[in-house]
DNA sequence: AACCAGGACGTGA
DNA sequence: TCACGTCATGGT
C-alpha cells in the first residue's frame, strides 16, 4: 500500500527513521523474571505489536500510565518496580495492600497522596470490566484518568487505535509551526488520526518516537533547536 | 541548584 | 469554558 505523503506523515517516517521502533509500551512482567533495574532499557519489546498478553500485563500498562503522570518514566518504572516487589501487579493483589504500603512503594514517582487514590479507583474499574475493553468516555469518568492516560491506556493497553497526545507532541507541533500553542487536547489528537492510518503500530510509535525526540531536542528551554524535522518542513 | 518529568483535578472568574 | 494553583519526588 502507498500511504498518503502528507506532513504528518512525512514526520512519522523521518522520526522512524531516524530511530527505529521503539516497542511502547515497556513492560517488566514480561517474560516473567529479570525485572528492569533502574535505568536500563530492558522492558522494550520493538517490533511485538501482540504485547501486553496476558491479564497482569494489560494491568501493569494501566497501573503505569497513572504513574507516569508529569513523572518520568525512570521514577514511574522505579515505582512499577516496587509494586511488583509487593506482587501487587495484579488488580486483587493491589487492592489487599494497605494505603501507606501502596504509598511507600509509589512514592519515588511523586504525587503519592492522589496517585495511590487513582490506582486503587483505576483497579476497581478494572476488575469490574472482567476482562472486556473499556470505552474511553467510561474511563475518563474514573478519578484520575485524563484524556492523555484513557488514550493511553486504549492505546498501549487494550490496542485501540487512539492516538496519544502529550506535552511533547504539543511542543514539537507548535514549534514547527504546524498548529498553535493553544489547540485542545482533541483537536490536537484529530490532526493525527486524519492524517494516519487507523493502526495501533503506527499509532504506538508515532507517540513514542515523538517522545524520544523530544528527549533529544525539547527537554529544556529553548524548545527545538537544532530539530532535524525543521528541514524537512521547510524544504 | 534550579528546573522539570510520557497530567489531572479543583477552584473561581 | 478557561486560566491558574496544587499535587511530590528525584534525575540532570
Amino acid at each position: 500500500m502507498s500511504e498518503p505523503e502528507n506532513q504528518i506523515y512525512q514526520i512519522y517516517h523521518q522520526l522512524y527513521h531516524l530511530y527505529g521502533p521503539q516497542g511502547w509500551w515497556p513492560l517488566i512482567n514480561f517474560k516473567g523474571k529479570n525485572p528492569r533495574k533502574k535505568g536500563q532499557k530492558q522492558g522494550y519489546h520493538p517490533l511485538n505489536y501482540d504485547l501486553p498478553q496476558e491479564r497482569d500485563q494489560i494491568f501493569e500498562v494501566i497501573i503505569g500510565s497513572i504513574l507516569t503522570q508529569n513523572t518520568s518514566w525512570m521514577q514511574a518504572s522505579a515505582a512499577v518496580d516496587n509494586l511488583n516487589q509487593n506482587g501487587a501487579l495484579n488488580p486483587e493483589k493491589l487492592l489487599e495492600l494497605k494505603d501507606e504500603e501502596i504509598k511507600s512503594a509509589i512514592r519515588c514517582a511523586g504525587f503519592l497522596n492522589q496517585k495511590s487514590t487513582y490506582l486503587k479507583e483505576i483497579t476497581r474499574f478494572f476488575i469490574e470490566l472482567n476482562g472486556g475493553i473499556p470505552v474511553r468516555n467510561e474511563l475518563l469518568q474514573v478519578k484520575g484518568v485524563g484524556p492523555e492516560t484513557a488514550d493511553s491506556i486504549l492505546l498501549y493497553a487494550y490496542k485501540v487505535p487512539e492516538f496519544v497526545v502529550d506535552t511533547y507532541t504539543r511542543r514539537i507541533f507548535t514549534h514547527l509551526k504546524i498548529v498553535e500553542e493553544n489547540i485542545k487536547y482533541e483537536e490536537l489528537k484529530e490532526l493525527f488520526q486524519s492524517n494516519l492510518a487507523r493502526e495501533v503500530p503506527v499509532y504506538q510509535e508515532y507517540h513514542a518516537l515523538l517522545v524520544e525526540h523530544a528527549k533529544r531536542y525539547y527537554n529544556k528551554k529553548p524548545h527545538g533547536p537544532g530539530d532535524p524535522l525543521l528541514s524537512l518542513i521547510n524544504e
